[in-house]
DNA sequence: ATATGTATTTAGGTAAATCTAAAAAATTAA
DNA sequence: TTAATTTTTTAGATTTACCTAAATACATAT
């Protein structure tokens, strides 16, 4: 099913207000779509009828699972054209999001997917959001210390929290940088370092402390 | 300023309509953007209003100059995403029309230029059609042996005319293939056998019935 | 030159997404 | 717990881009 480019303004913002709250108030809604709370009114009549929400008059409203689900398809649209304008052309991270509000409503699907394709499936767009997959998949975010290992888990480097040229170096040394794909294979129980290494390179080991200061992104539940 | 997609949809099908015939008649156009005549009755009006043609009731309808520069900059726009959508996602010559209908509408101008940048300044789209730079030009399309010569001009390779083994074993040995910029330095008067290269290759020449048979692209008036 | 047929426009209407102004419900404060 | 305030909804318009049906202009063929 495809919806307007203001329906999908409409879910896309309720979305990220949930976030905040678990209901979400026309007033609410009006101050952050910019237009008049009767106009939300309305159209939130719309969308209920079309059961992409929850809506009773007066109690606020909250995205059914459906809507969810096209929520997540637009906020990754957002983000990877973002990616795109940022990495393939050039632009500066301020400047991409008015574009991306407008390439984020065309719909073909295959287009979305193969460009995450060719932007390397990327797990977090240039202001550091994840990106979810094409099943609407969030990625999750963690200092690398914290993963659990169940097996060798992928995550990609989005942020390091300690910009002091000492650690920087470090990162330097092991060739480690925002972006770089690590695959984490085990921690030792002794100091808590971990075994890490680029894919199809050396396994290599770093400290506790300098995995406290590393944020990967990964897929949650990928089995 | 900023027009609707149902307004760029109108100028672009008038545009291509004036191709064939001076002046277009509300009943081709309605034929053309499926809707009715009535409905085109209607914008005729509006476009008229917003200076973006000529209109007289009964009287068919052609472009201003003003409507001529939107028409190619949606239509660089249209070309541009479908460049982009053959040679860096992939996707085949015949399904990129339906989602560049859609890509075209996206307003950054500055967008367009960084594409047109990131894809190297591309001549013609995947089904060969040409696409107009960022002051609006047309690139122009020829056999390479009939090419004026002031300058040193250079040209993207587009097509060839003749599928023959033994032509294209000869356009492989020199290393020419559609999308190969050429620089052409000089015509030999006595055979008219054509002195080129590669961007900072060394010059070579070829005969003039090969030249015959490579058609290329440039720009017009690129002083 | 008139009749016939086709093309085009006019008139009046609809749906989507907005708006303002006023009414009604919910919340908060005295 | 009633009054005041805020939030939300309803009612009625507006704009854009369509539509159908009917009227009018133009073109053509006899």
């Amino acid at each position: 099913m495809k919806y307007s480019s203001s329906k999908e303004n409409y879910i896309k913002a309720i979305f990220h207000l949930q976030q905040d709250e678990d209901v979400v108030s026309t007033n609410a809604l009006a101050k952050a779509l910019s237009t008049r709370p009767a106009s939300v009114t309305d159209m939130l009549k719309k969308l209920k009828s079309q059961k992409l929400l929850q809506y009773q008059p007066y109690k606020g409203v909250k995205l059914t699972a459906e809507g969810n689900v096209i929520a997540l398809q637009i906020i990754r649209k957002h983000r990877l054209w973002e990616y795109f304008l940022v990495e393939k052309l050039g632009f500066g991270w301020e400047e991409v999001h008015e574009i991306a509000e407008e390439l984020e409503h065309i719909s073909s699907k295959k287009l979305i997917d193969r460009l995450d394709i060719f932007l390397g499936n990327p797990k977090t767009d240039p202001h550091g959001d994840p990106i979810p997959d094409s099943q609407g998949r969030m990625p999750l975010i963690r200092q690398i210390c914290l993963l659990e290992l169940p097996e060798n888990i992928q995550a990609d480097v989005i942020s390091v929290s300690n910009q002091s040229t000492a650690m920087l170096e470090l990162l330097r040394h092991n060739h480690i940088a925002i972006g770089t794909r690590l695959e984490v294979r085990r921690r030792f129980a002794f100091d808590h370092s971990l075994e890490i290494r680029m894919p199809s390179q050396p396994f290599f080991t770093i400290s506790e402390q300098l995995a406290a200061n590393i944020y990967v992104a990964f897929e949650a539940d990928s089995k």
